[in-house]
DNA sequence: GCCGTTTTCGGCCCGACTGTTTTCAGTCG
């Protein structure tokens, strides 16, 4: 079994025990294992079979057997004996927002509720009131939060989510009071899904009353789900929940800190602040004994006051961050302005929206040096696949476009399709005249994880392939994507010496950020390509430079770094060693 | 269940908000 599927068995245990009334921090060990597993770059199976899971922290002589039973058994009896003894039904109940494990776990052995529907017609029936801890409201909440679980249930891509936390945090900002205010939360750590969107203000106590109820009064605010006088919960007409937090000036760089998150990141951070001899919260510093303060301007501050190095948002995940920071060893952070140039680009030859001119001409207006086109192979006729003949023309367009350019130059490059073998849609003569080569999978989704990787593998292989795209096709809160073992397809990038993709379109983000440092550890190294089908996909890069940041790479780790001089040199070396 | 330079017991991050059990437990982030 894969970490993935470990980390998912192991959530789902520390939540069931949760319901049956477990040690609340047996529980919470079992969360942080989970966590732990999805983040690992080695494979639990590895440690298993080498009786190394204990060296991993946080994992201990309770949780190493069971994990050892999933990764090679995949199964585990506390498991099943944990399913057998808590009904499936409770787990769902769980979504509703307000019930946590002790009144779902209430419900079950006072009314026997034990699924959504349940639940539903016994709030409508009023049998809930009476029971201890529930009132009118709160069926009132249960019914409304049912009837959202139904409308609300997905999360939100990162644009989608930014684009309206934006439009939120320019209406905070005009409110009476406020003297600074930012997005927080999973968009200011660019996660590429995005469950609610968190905005902090700064102002003068007396004006927070005055600002909460001016949130609650937006253009864009469908219902207020909650308001104190702080703190208050919206539900926006967008269909995404967004909380604003109002903190004093005094109080902002430790409040932007603690709603920045991670979760993890930040109790990490609190208990190395105690073992300093301080408590640490949104507020503040506070001495542990007499109560002393310790005032921060910044965030870079009160890193610095820990005794580590700023850490950029992107990197508060608890995955070595914290002592990377204190050995002064964190990556080198990309610049928004540092890529010079990009690859993988459609056009109108293909199913793009505009011309190679007009693409060239956005990249350049965007201070780049260089564009890489790569339109559809014959393979992909759903996308408007080139033909042989198409090819030959197109190319001879680049030529004359590049003869008319100084200072900036199109590649000449295709995305050919992996055929479902492994093999490539275009012959190896027509591959020989490209400047470079994307290979991607299109097609043929439905394949065991064997076939998906070995038939990329294959694709890698071949002398004519530049870099791989999308490694895993997926598309966020869409599909799945082929079920592909990403770290053998980087082990073969590294072997063929080829370059894999970070698809920075934000549906896609693949390569997934949590796979980026396994590749720079391998020496893969990355191109952050936009795989733009207009001349607004372009500025999509950026979404691909936060996951690259996010995955700790450095702009040495990424191949659209380089400018115009460096980066012909390098497509003309790996032309020459593929002998074309 | 995990951890440990105070290491095999005792602690494990911390605060806001809600609703209801009139002083606080549960939930959420």
């Amino acid at each position: 079994m894969q970490n993935r599927q470990i980390a998912d068995i192991i959530e789902e245990m520390a939540t069931l025990m949760e319901l049956a009334g477990d040690n609340p921090f047996k529980c919470r060990a079992f969360h942080n294992a989970a966590r732990l597993i999805s983040i690992s770059t080695g494979e639990m199976s590895v440690h298993a079979e080498a009786g190394t899971l204990t060296t991993l922290k946080g994992i201990g002589k309770g949780l190493a057997p069971i994990i050892a039973d999933l990764a090679l058994k995949g199964t585990s009896d506390e498991l099943s004996a944990l399913r057998r003894s808590v009904h499936p039904g409770l787990l769902d109940m769980l979504k509703v927002e307000g019930l946590g494990p002790k009144k779902v776990r209430l419900l079950y052995e006072k009314l026997g509720i034990n699924s959504l529907d349940t639940l539903r017609r016994a709030a409508e029936e009023g049998k809930l009131t009476g029971l201890s801890g529930f009132g009118g409201k709160s069926r009132d909440n249960i019914l409304r939060n049912l009837a959202l679980l139904d409308r609300y249930r997905d999360k939100r891509l990162l644009r989608e989510a930014e684009t309206a936390g934006e439009s939120v945090l320019a209406a905070v900002s005009s409110l009476p009071g406020v003297t600074v205010c930012s997005l927080a939360g999973s968009i200011r750590r660019r996660m590429s899904v995005i469950g609610d969107i968190d905005v902090l203000a700064a102002a003068p106590e007396k004006t927070h009353a005055g600002i909460i109820a001016g949130f609650g009064k937006f253009q864009d605010t469908g219902r207020v789900i909650s308001s104190g006088p702080t703190k208050s919960s919206v539900m926006l007409d967008a269909g995404i929940r967004c909380d604003l937090r109002v903190v004093t000036p005094a109080a902002y760089p430790f409040a932007l800190q603690y709603f920045t998150g991670s979760k993890a990141h930040n109790t990490r951070l609190r208990t190395l602040a105690k073992s300093l001899g301080w408590s640490l919260n949104e507020y503040g510093f506070t001495a542990i004994g007499n109560g002393g303060t310790r005032r921060c301007r910044t965030e870079e501050d009160l890193y610095d006051a820990l005794g580590l190095e700023y850490i950029p948002p992107e990197l508060r995940e608890d995955t070595g961050e914290i002592e990377a920071a204190s050995e002064g060893t964190l990556p080198r952070r990309i610049g928004d302005g540092e890529l010079r140039g990009t690859f993988h680009c459609h056009t109108t030859w293909s199913d793009g929206r505009n011309s190679v001119a007009e693409m060239a001409s956005a990249a350049r207006e965007l201070g780049w040096e260089y564009i890489g086109i790569a339109d559809h192979s014959k393979a992909a006729s759903y996308a408007g696949g080139l033909s042989v003949k198409d090819v030959t023309r197109q190319i001879a367009e680049i030529e004359e476009l590049n003869a008319r350019m100084r200072g900036f130059r199109i590649f000449a490059g295709s995305e050919v399709d992996i055929l479902p073998g492994g093999s490539l849609d275009w012959d190896d003569r027509t591959l020989g005249c490209f400047d470079y080569v994307v290979a991607s999978v299109h097609s043929g989704f439905r394949m065991s994880e064997a076939e998906a990787t070995q038939r990329i593998i294959r694709a890698l292989k071949h002398k004519h392939v530049t870099m791989l795209g999308h490694p895993t096709g997926r598309l966020l809160l869409e599909r799945e994507g082929y079920p592909v073992n990403v770290k053998s397809v980087i082990d073969a990038a590294a072997d063929y010496g080829k370059i894999i993709e970070i698809n920075a379109n934000p549906r896609r983000l693949d390569l997934d950020w949590s796979h980026c440092r396994y590749a720079r550890d391998r020496g893969v190294l990355i191109s952050i390509n936009p795989d733009a089908h207009a001349v607004a996909g372009l500025r999509d890069v950026r979404y691909g430079v936060g996951v690259a940041r996010k995955g700790w790479l450095e702009p040495k780790d990424v191949l659209n770094t380089l400018g115009l001089t460096d980066v012909t040199a390098r497509l003309s070396a790996s032309r020459a060693r593929a002998g074309r």
